[in-house]
DNA sequence: AAGGCCCTTCTTTTT
DNA sequence: GAAGGGCCTT
């Protein structure tokens, strides 16, 4: 419709907006606070650059942060664009990553049907190494190691590289080497390698980087706050030649520390790209200005940073409610029944809220206090789907389809539905494959096609060999069926062979449930009837936990805070206001850590566009004990007239008279003559101080053969402590 | 080999 | 308090 004037789409830019949508060629930073206009920004400029600067749509790149942002972006563009968006370069950066990497197979220590491992499948690789090296797995915890490698993966250092300084490290030096070796020998990598092994390619062969980087002549980049890196030096090769890179960020809302993002990239881009353009977006056109003040008043307690003085036109607005509910299960009462109230009103339909929360467990009494008033939701991440046990399997088996090498969905699967095949025939497998050099799922294909002929036959004992080279069978059908079914057929065809069906849908309820989920996987499937298993594959590794399917087109969504990125909802409700939740115990001892959790609560204010709950519980169960909480220290930077509190008023007597008739150990006095020899001198359920950790909960207790005490308790500052009771100078706190 | 029961363990956030 | 691992029986 803009065809006679083709920039109109201009016209409703303010001035800064418009200087960063028009800028010309060169290294640009957009400063954009929360609600400024970012995506808008950045799906016009690209517009710009297409109408306007005459650039050619596939000599543009444009990455995003989540695989939805780009699915958004995409749309947009299609409606500015119209046919010429499809030939944009648009993704994540491992989704960019992957697709480089599947073309330029020929220069890599991997061939192009390798898997990507998704963050259980890590998990289970470093499983796997700890024990292949005899290691403890008790003693070395699969998921800190892990965090260890990636950590160093993120910044480009290789195992070799890699260099101990303590001696856990060394652990980690020759568990990192294992692990990449089992990837390599899987045909496999994963998410870290898909960045990293981007850059080697490129450094490793000018003429390839030269490729894409003389192709991509302007280089965009969203949420650049929230780059590691590897992905800054991704950035820096692809840019390399034409140097027209234009990034957008917010430093306030980096809150990927921990995955090794480093908002400091957005100095290193200002001093390492010359001659940047810097633009500063400030106008809010989001929420109201009660909201965009407290959000300040929590932000503006962060040091190193832009500062931003966030306006609205939308007027002051309603206050912000503080709720303050009797323990977690008042906090999800109040949620739900307050959103029931709004719908029943009239006055707001499903789809306006959104609960948030810090950790992914909270959601399950939301959903439970949901499902009780009959009222849909829609939950993102968090496993719901491709975390359950039937979708994994099923995608096991497409993936063996797809590479065979691929052991970790080998194990998951070779036995489901129960064949026979135990501990023992697997560990003559394995055994036999290292000593050939193959994979296992190699062998597997070689029992099936040759049986009896099979020099390997005679290394298995009894019936085993029978049972492998009946899967090896299937597995070569697959193969074959690969090629020459459709992906829907394929799927069918892997399900009918093992009789899934059967397997999974027993009759109960649950059984029917997982059935169900199959079938969702496979409506999933044909949605990718044109581009293939691959192509399936890939979207399910790189999609898979952030994005849910099938929305409820009027439901609340109930969503992490980090989940929360990007989004916006007329009203918002933040739940577990609570020190020790938001801000997490992980975080208190690390200042960094700690301005973490304050970006991560300003993020999700600013999400709100008209009204914002702010919730917490007095008490709340950690390991099943119910323990105070002290309100959240965020909650102190809130002007107070910009809140309405509600809801249950602490009032010292009632609080502590509560503890006291609950209290376990008021209710079984210990007798002191018996307690020194036979009982613990701490029970669960009672309050404790301790000099450095200050308060806490007992969880459990109980007497070692030494006769030492040993005590689990619960701080509120550092979570779950293990102390020698005789050691660690506990304090009772009466319940007075 | 498989299923059941008891025991320990332990809660960040995710491409 | 729930989930996962280890150990038991069949």
């Amino acid at each position: 419709m803009f065809e006679n004037q083709p920039l109109d789409f201009l016209k409703h830019l303010n001035p800064e907006q418009y200087r960063a949508v028009t800028a010309g060629e060169g290294p640009i930073l957009v400063l954009a606070g929360p609600g400024s206009g970012k995506t808008r920004v950045l799906t016009q400029r690209i517009a710009y650059l297409v109408k306007a600067m005459g650039v050619r749509p596939h000599h543009i790149l444009a990455v995003t942060f989540t695989n939805k942002a780009a699915r958004e972006m995409q749309h947009r563009l299609e409606t500015l664009l119209g046919e010429q968006s499809q030939s944009i370069w648009l993704g994540t950066f491992h989704a960019v990553c992957a697709r480089i990497l599947r073309r330029e197979a020929a220069y890599l220590p991997f061939d192009q049907n390798f898997v990507i491992m998704d963050a259980d499948d890590q998990i289970a690789l470093v499983r796997q190494a700890l024990k292949a090296l005899n290691l403890d797995e008790k003693l070395y915890r699969p998921a800190g190691i892990h965090a260890t490698i990636s950590m160093a993966k993120n910044n480009l250092i290789t195992p070799e590289e890699f260099t101990p300084r303590t001696y856990r490290d060394e652990v980690v030096k020759r568990v990192y080497q294992q692990y990449q070796t089992f990837l390599r020998n899987n045909n496999a990598v994963d998410f870290d390698d898909l960045l990293i092994e981007t850059v080697r390619l490129f450094r490793e062969n000018p003429p390839v980087l030269e490729r894409y980087a003389g192709r991509f002549e302007h280089v965009l980049v969203d949420e650049f706050q929230d780059t590691n890196l590897v992905q800054y030096e991704l950035l820096k090769l692809l840019t390399s030649v034409h140097q027209n890179v234009f990034v957008v960020g917010d430093e306030d809302q980096s809150i990927y520390r921990w995955r090794g993002a480093d908002y400091r990239n957005v100095l290193r881009f200002e001093s390492e790209f010359p001659d940047v353009q810097k633009i500063l977006l400030q106008q809010n056109y989001r929420s109201t200005q009660t909201v965009l003040d407290a959000a300040q008043g929590v932000i503006n307690r962060n040091h190193q940073r832009t500062p931003k003085r966030l306006f609205s036109d939308r007027g002051r607005g309603e206050p912000i409610v503080l709720y303050e509910a009797v323990d977690e299960f008042a906090e999800a009462t109040f949620v739900v029944d307050t959103i029931r109230q709004w719908i029943e009103s009239g006055k707001a339909r499903g789809s306006d809220f959104a609960v948030m929360y810090r950790t992914n467990a909270q959601s399950r009494l939301l959903e439970e206090a949901f499902l009780r008033a009959g009222i849909p939701y829609h939950l993102v991440g968090a496993q719901r789907f491709y975390g359950r046990r039937e979708v994994k399997d099923v995608i096991a088996f497409l993936r063996l389809a797809q590479n065979p090498d691929d052991e970790i969905s080998l194990l998951r699967v070779i036995n489901v539905p129960p064949r026979g095949i135990g501990e023992k025939s697997l560990v003559a497998l394995q055994l036999l494959a290292r000593e050939t050099h193959q994979s296992p799922g190699h062998l597997l294909l070689e029992l099936g096609e040759k049986g009896h002929d099979s020099p390997y036959w005679a290394r298995f004992p009894g019936r085993s060999a029978m049972l492998l080279a009946d899967f090896g069978g299937l597995l070569a059908n697959w193969q074959r069926a690969r090629d020459t079914l459709s992906l829907i057929e394929l799927f069918d065809r892997i399900l009918a062979d093992v009789g899934y069906e059967a397997y999974i849908n027993d009759g109960s309820e649950e059984g029917q449930d997982r059935w169900e989920n199959v079938q969702e996987l496979r409506r999933l499937a044909f949605e990718y009837r044109e581009r293939g298993l691959s192509a399936f594959l890939e979207d399910l590794a790189l999609v898979s936990d952030q994005d849910t399917l099938p929305q409820d087109q009027n439901a609340p969504t109930l969503l992490t805070l980090h989940a929360a990125k990007g989004l916006e909802f007329p009203q918002v409700f933040i739940i577990g206001l609570d020190e020790g939740l938001l801000p997490h115990s992980r975080s208190r001892d690390d200042p960094e850590e700690m301005a973490e959790e304050r970006r991560l609560f300003y993020v999700g204010l600013t999400r709100a566009k008209d009204r914002v709950y702010l919730v917490r519980a007095l008490r709340r169960s950690a390991y099943g004990v119910a323990v105070e909480q002290e309100p959240s220290r965020f909650l102190a930077d809130i002007d107070e007239r910009l809140l309405q509190r509600q809801g249950y008023r602490r009032t010292r007597s009632s609080a502590t008279t509560w503890a006291a008739e609950r209290s376990p150990s008021s209710r079984v006095p210990p007798s002191p003559a018996h307690a020194a020899i036979l009982q613990p001198r701490y029970r669960p359920g009672q309050r404790v101080r301790h000099p450095a950790w200050g308060e806490g909960m007992v969880v459990d207790s109980r007497i070692q053969e030494d006769g030492e005490e040993t005590v689990d308790v619960f701080f509120e500052s550092v979570g779950f402590k293990r102390v020698i009771a005789s050691i660690a100078r506990l304090e009772a706190i009466n319940p007075d």
